[in-house]
RNA sequence: GUCCCCAUCGUCUAGCCAGGUCCAGGACACCGGCCUUUCACGCCGGCAGCACCGGUUCAAAUCCGGUUGGGGACGCCA
């Protein structure tokens, strides 16, 4: 059997965006799966709209998913004559022909058709000139557009798609479209099916709105004689309205690169966009790499679209609950050190890395990440949450200040005196500590509740954590009795 | 206006092709309980869906037709 051939094919106008990945992922996954190749094409022929800061973006984003290519980057803009001469010799072999009407012409014509409500096909004008008018045009420099001769007399054109199975398209519904312009420059349409000629490409897996282009192209693919590749269209990724997700109305929330910056692991990520529009028959859904490119078929793709629940202004979810929740699966499930990275980037992003948590205080930063991490969502989590563990420069939420602290008057002399009892000890365990502090609260009058509280809030700035003796011992002897002391001021 | 695609809990989906085992299964979210010094985790339980109408059939989420709804494409954008 011949190797499998896939590509992704992004136009660098923007960043990558979750459709666009989610379109490499199932690329990657299919050529993994099958021993075959993705080629990652750049479609830059709008220069308008393309940048080289797009591309960069885009192969960042995909690096950070870690969805590898084998070819590319090619680069469309490259071969633009290529897919000219394509043209000619669709135009040599009698598939295409040269059109001569203008623009406002047509606009024209299509403005009548709308009011008539009539197809606003093109009505094929020049379909059938003879030559000699055509030598004439062309000898007065009228430029012309080259339009694929599409069959006309019945028929239609067929094609198994890999997701939606046999789609059928009548001739008639289908005009003669351009696939050069008047001024020379060859369409997408055109360009993207003679790259995936050149390029070799035996699977065409995209988007659903490609779905209406694919008739077009066999057509081209046909009439150059090349062979038509099988194709998969995927369902879209709809927005909670409906509408199809976009940069302009979504912006960065629907940005690979915000979900980094936001505390995604990877491959979570890579996981749940997986999920979006594909699954298996036991509905698993948590994959690692090798048990996704194992478990995945094209045929296990949806035939209707998906939404990507994103909750603007939700104070509980900043995206979609359920890429949460995966990504939250594996900050708790994965081996620390598989995670250690990119906790380790958002510290020093933070302004809190201390290199010797890479170093002496590694065994220690392993096991306080451990110690901390059920609770946490995102890896920004343990820069926010979780900072009073690695820095001694925490804010005190305001809340548990109130609930744990200033509640309780009593805490402002008990606080120096456990102060003073913790640093007593010899072996700082939490068993050690427990029992201090029980004593403490027994001797007081007070339940242990509200001195473990109080000191937990004290030491960590938060209401909520750990068993508080495994916090003590994760924030250190030292550390626990400054922050005590210092804790009295809060009563000022 | 024309053409194409789609339709199961709030969301992602299994089941549909080869009708009965489905008064529809899982996950997320939500609610309740257990655990517990707190919050999580974990465990247990709950809420919630086959868009509608008709047909075929002993039997339909599954097959057929229609309606409605949603999406996409109709560009000298990619």
């Amino acid at each position: 059997m011949e190797e499998v051939r896939t590509r992704f094919p992004p136009s660098p106008t923007g960043y990558l965006h979750i459709g666009g990945a989610r379109t490499a992922i199932f690329n990657w996954l299919f050529a993994q799966k099958t021993g075959g190749k993705l080629i990652l094409r750049i479609e830059d022929t709008d220069a308008e709209r393309s940048s080289e800061e797009s591309v960069q973006g885009i192969i960042d984003s995909m690096k950070w998913l870690g969805i590898t290519w084998d070819e590319g980057p090619y680069f469309q803009s490259r071969f633009i004559n290529e897919h000219v001469a394509a043209a000619q010799r669709l135009v040599e072999s009698g598939h295409a022909y040269k059109c001569f009407c203008t623009k406002e012409d047509l606009d024209r014509k299509r403005k009548e058709a709308r009011k008539k409500k009539t197809a606003l096909q093109y009505d094929g004008t020049c379909r059938n000139l003879p030559p000699e008018e055509i030598a004439k045009k062309e000898a007065a420099g009228t430029p012309y557009t080259i339009r694929l001769k599409v069959p006309r007399g019945g028929g239609f054109v067929s094609f198994e798609d890999i997701v939606y199975g046999i789609i059928e398209k009548k001739y008639e519904d289908i005009e003669d479209f351009v696939i050069v312009r008047s001024n020379g420059r060859p369409l997408y349409i055109l360009s993207n099916a003679v790259d995936d000629i050149r390029d070799g490409i035996t699977h065409v897996i995209r988007g659903q709105d490609g779905l209406a282009n694919t008739p077009k192209q066999i057509l081209i693919y046909k009439g150059l004689g090349a062979p038509v590749p099988k194709f998969a269209h995927m369902s879209l990724t709809l927005d909670p309205k409906k509408a199809k997700i976009s940069k302009r109305t979504h912006g960065e929330l629907v940005a690979v690169h915000f979900y980094k910056e936001r505390g995604f692991l990877p491959w979570a990520f890579v996981n749940y966009l997986a999920l979006l529009g594909w699954s298996t028959p036991d509905s698993r859904e948590i994959f690692s790499r090798e048990e996704l490119i194992e478990a995945f078929s094209l045929e296990g793709i949806s035939r209707a679209n998906a939404i990507f629940d994103i909750r603007k202004d939700d104070p509980k979810f900043f995206t979609d609950p359920k890429a949460i929740s995966i990504n939250t699966h594996y900050l708790r499930n994965l081996p620390v050190e598989e995670i250690e990275p990119y906790v380790r980037e958002q510290l020093k992003k933070a302004g809190i890395w201390d290199p010797e948590f890479q170093g002496i205080k590694r065994d220690w930063f392993l096991r306080t990440v451990d110690l901390i991490r059920s609770r946490y969502h995102v890896t920004t989590d343990f820069a926010t949450l979780g900072r009073a563990y690695f820095s001694d420069d925490y804010p005190i939420d305001p809340k548990a200040l109130k609930k744990n602290i200033l509640r309780h008057e009593g805490l402002k002399e008990w606080f120096p005196i456990l102060a003073d009892r913790l640093q007593a000890i010899e072996t700082f365990t939490a068993e050690e500590a427990e029992q201090v502090i029980r004593e403490t609260a027994e001797e007081f009058g007070v339940k242990a509740g509200i001195l473990i509280n109080g000191i937990r809030t004290a030491v960590t700035g938060q209401v909520a954590g750990p068993g508080l003796f495994d916090v003590l011992i994760a924030v250190g002897q030292r550390r626990v009795v400054e922050r005590l002391h210092k804790a009295v001021t809060f009563f000022e």
